[in-house]
DNA sequence: GAGTGGTCTAGACCACTCA
DNA sequence: GAGTGGTCTAGACCACTCA
């Protein structure tokens, strides 16, 4: 392969390259925790140098959808792994210990989308979805209550103990059951005063300040398929951020 | 050069050239702006290739250290580039307009490090600081109240009218006046109740619900330089983050 | 020892900027 | 046209893993 002609959509070697992995990526060619080929293979396949792949590999890399171990070889992400288990997760206790927050299912059910939820799923309005509701503690004390809604479309017969089975763990299960990879979030952060529902469930007063975040998660190819809505009561627990 | 013993101490050549490159930005051989010699140059000077350069040179740029421009060179960032004057700024309109928040000058006092400053700040206690106090209005609207501390050893003569000169820029003022280079912030994030003077200065209800942000601001060698507390009045906007 | 990814080099050519 | 960064190649050798 030479380069493209210059034109509106060139683009170069590499990142041609990346579109390819990225494909077989998105059908599932290799599964999540599985070796891709290793480079000189990959270099064979598409008649290019080893570099070139390399450069498209690490970018895939750098977006946490591919993972490289020295010696052993690049493979798939996935939620399952230890180091991503939490990696959406940005609440932690003030005191700076390294615990998280343990999920409690309350209830989930199929409803339709109300219009907002319906907007920023891109559903037609009234499409099936499922709600989720859960409760998290963190080393014993109440600190997060949430309500995720998923196109029921693509969670074809998901159920309380279906999710129970997971320990919980939504997109580890999304991606096990469903073939549906979360691979990025993006959130709008409030403050807001618990209702009166909120704070039983919460177990504080009505009024009490808490945080309210608004997810949208996507998978690939920027395709929402998930909206969640969580309040943190942040008395002793905060959300955390770094920017670079 | 070559590849060093392996060892604790181990360090790839390019990460070497990288700290040497690293100790000329802190340094000041480069100022915030300047074109860096090419890397052609800088592969002579360090008698490494061009590509171990590169490399380098890479790694600065996507920690937003330098910007490279084809066809031009590579530059030492600034605070005062286009792209990075809102860099660290996170709220924004509900609406989803693209409009950013207009500082407000309050007041700007010397005074003493409380013992959380001094420890945030590795300062010994009662170590002298600047608490500069700033308001922020979105579209006219009144969205966010700030208290900044930092140390007056590093920032000697800081004045409001220096600040106004500024136009309230901090951190380009900090980078052109004072040499200090904020080049990481790390924010805990609560939900708070408006108190009485809070309240008066963002024009809510004692008691209304605010989104708390506290930042430490870092400079090179993780060293904090800047500790500053915001209430945002999020009932039209909001505080946005990504996670990938 | 074979196979993987990681580093480093030298050299070619492309894309962009500026005079 | 000279100089910059950007892409691509081929090849050497290192570091790590596993059998």
């Amino acid at each position: 392969m030479k380069h493209a002609l210059a034109s509106p959509a060139f683009q170069p070697l590499y990142r041609q390259i990346k579109s390819l992995i990225t494909q077989s990526l998105m059908s599932g060619e290799w599964g999540p925790g599985e070796p891709i080929p290793s480079e000189l293979e990959l270099a064979g396949r598409f008649n290019v140098s080893q570099g070139t792949v390399r450069k498209a590999i690490n970018e895939l890399a750098d977006q946490n959808l591919l993972v490289r171990h020295q010696g052993k070889g690049t493979f798939v992400a996935s939620h399952a792994e230890e180091r991503r288990k939490y990696y959406f997760t940005r609440i932690a206790p003030d005191s700076g210990e390294d615990v998280y927050p343990a999920p409690e299912l309350l209830d989930c059910c199929r409803t339709k989308a109300d219009p907002v939820t319906a907007r920023l799923l891109n559903l037609s309005p009234g499409a099936g979805i499922f709600a989720v509701r859960r409760r998290f503690r963190i080393g014993g004390q109440l600190v997060e209550l949430e309500e995720v809604r998923i196109p029921a479309s693509l969670f074809r017969g998901l159920s309380s103990t279906a999710i129970e089975q997971h320990e919980c763990k939504l997109y580890s299960m999304y991606e096990s059951e469903f073939g549906v990879r979360i691979i990025e979030v993006r959130e709008r952060i409030k403050a807001v005063a618990a209702g009166e529902e909120e704070g039983r469930l919460l177990e504080v007063p009505a009024g009490t300040p808490l945080l309210r975040v608004d997810r949208v998660a996507f998978t690939f190819g920027d395709k929402p398929v998930e909206i969640r809505a969580t309040l943190f009561h942040t008395a002793n627990h905060h959300y955390q951020n770094r920017i670079t």
